[in-house]
DNA sequence: GCATAATTCAAACAAACGTTTGATTGATAT
DNA sequence: ATATCAATCAAACGTTTGTTTGAATTATGC
């Protein structure tokens, strides 16, 4: 029986088998939770495939989120490529679409916010660093942009503020669940809706001149 | 030579000493990536005692988790019993302040922000609901408070919000490092005040009454 | 002092882990 | 067809894991 089922290579096929059995139980168990023979066992490859493959469980999981993060990434570089192409001034609401919308749309078969919630808590090292890679261009950029965008507000409170976008953005995500698809991606465009308007307000607020804790809201 | 260095219990001593060092382990090596040996080892006891005094490894996390957040709980509601004892009407300012000030101030002993950035993204369900329960009073406490303090806002969209704040405060504390002593403190309170402006701004914002896409910042 | 319970200890348990090995199968090109 | 390389396989490697055991030690009550 010479694998009648495909006609496509056998063996990228069983790396992208292997890479979505990865992704998936990274999801629900975590990291140091999912043992390599889950991974083969889910991907029906046999245990040393993830080896010959990726060298090791940490070569497994980077290239697991590189895989996820890199479509999603270059989206919201390009996003912000074309605004800053078009417009001379860009509106932080602007900018944080730019961020944020490619959560919501269901189009990209990746499933990287669940991805990343999972990993950027790791308390591995090397996984840390690997994620940092991957989203500092992104970082960089959006942050330099949202300078510009907010100019009554210096540069190290908004780089502070985006990444209280970042926090808020990866706690979101993880109410989503492992598993969105079907008719949730409405209310999930809902909420990242919901996270433009707080962030735009949080990024945009001028801060009290000084230690006044007594601020009454209005 | 009976234990000369202290008059306490000696048992009561082995379990602080337990607790102290998963307390340390957990946070910079995750829960999963702490071994009991480790534990042990640090904590200078025998690895049965840990099992003998706390029943098993999940046993000892959970009683981490409760050493750490009940204290700054308490401090928290008491905060906020307080302002609707004194006052009518709250400020958003204010409650953010009673949910937040207790990171910044360094007089708790205890180290529950790193504790809880580990621990909300660990993806054991037992720890997750441990860690939930803990923190369900005061989530519906200040939810409650958030709703009353801006009327213009529905609470469901106050609720959602709410969870962009704990979002960007566990990923604030998770900035802070494992240790943090001496003068950190100031950057510190200088960063929960800057989080509190953010989040008093995002939770107040009234949503576009629509999809328009184009929203210039001014 | 003596019995009784609580605590600590060294040692071992089975299970699961990541990784490696060497043989075997599949495809490719000459 | 045959030689060559890539890929898959079963099996085992040595560690490390959480937990348990039963004896030794310490504290406690009478």
């Amino acid at each position: 029986m010479p694998t009648p089922e495909s006609s496509k290579s056998a063996s990228a096929d069983t790396r992208e088998r292997i890479l979505d059995a990865a992704e998936l139980l990274l999801i629900e168990k975590g990291c140091g939770g999912t043992s390599l023979r889950a991974i083969a066992s889910s991907a029906n490859v046999n245990l040393a495939a993830t080896n010959y493959h990726f060298g090791g469980k940490e070569g497994l999981f980077a290239a697991v989120i590189h895989r996820c993060a890199r479509p999603i990434n270059e989206q919201r570089l390009a996003s912000l490529d074309m605004l800053e192409a078009q417009q001379s001034h860009i509106s932080t609401r602007e900018i944080l679409k730019a961020l944020l919308d490619p959560l919501a749309s269901n189009n990209l078969p990746e499933r990287l916010p669940a991805v990343m919630n999972r990993v950027t808590s790791e308390p591995d090292e090397n996984l840390r660093a690997i994620v940092q890679a991957e989203f500092s261009e992104v970082s960089s950029r959006f942050i330099a942009a949202l300078t510009r965008a907010i100019p009554q507000v210096e540069e190290e409170e908004i780089s502070l503020r985006f990444y209280f976008v970042i926090g808020s953005m990866l706690h979101l995500v993880g109410l989503f669940g492992p598993l969105t698809t079907a008719e949730d991606d409405n209310t999930r465009s809902q909420k990242i809706n919901a996270l433009v308007n707080f962030g735009v307000a949080g990024l945009e607020t001028e801060s009290p001149t000084n230690i006044h804790s007594q601020g009454t809201s209005e």
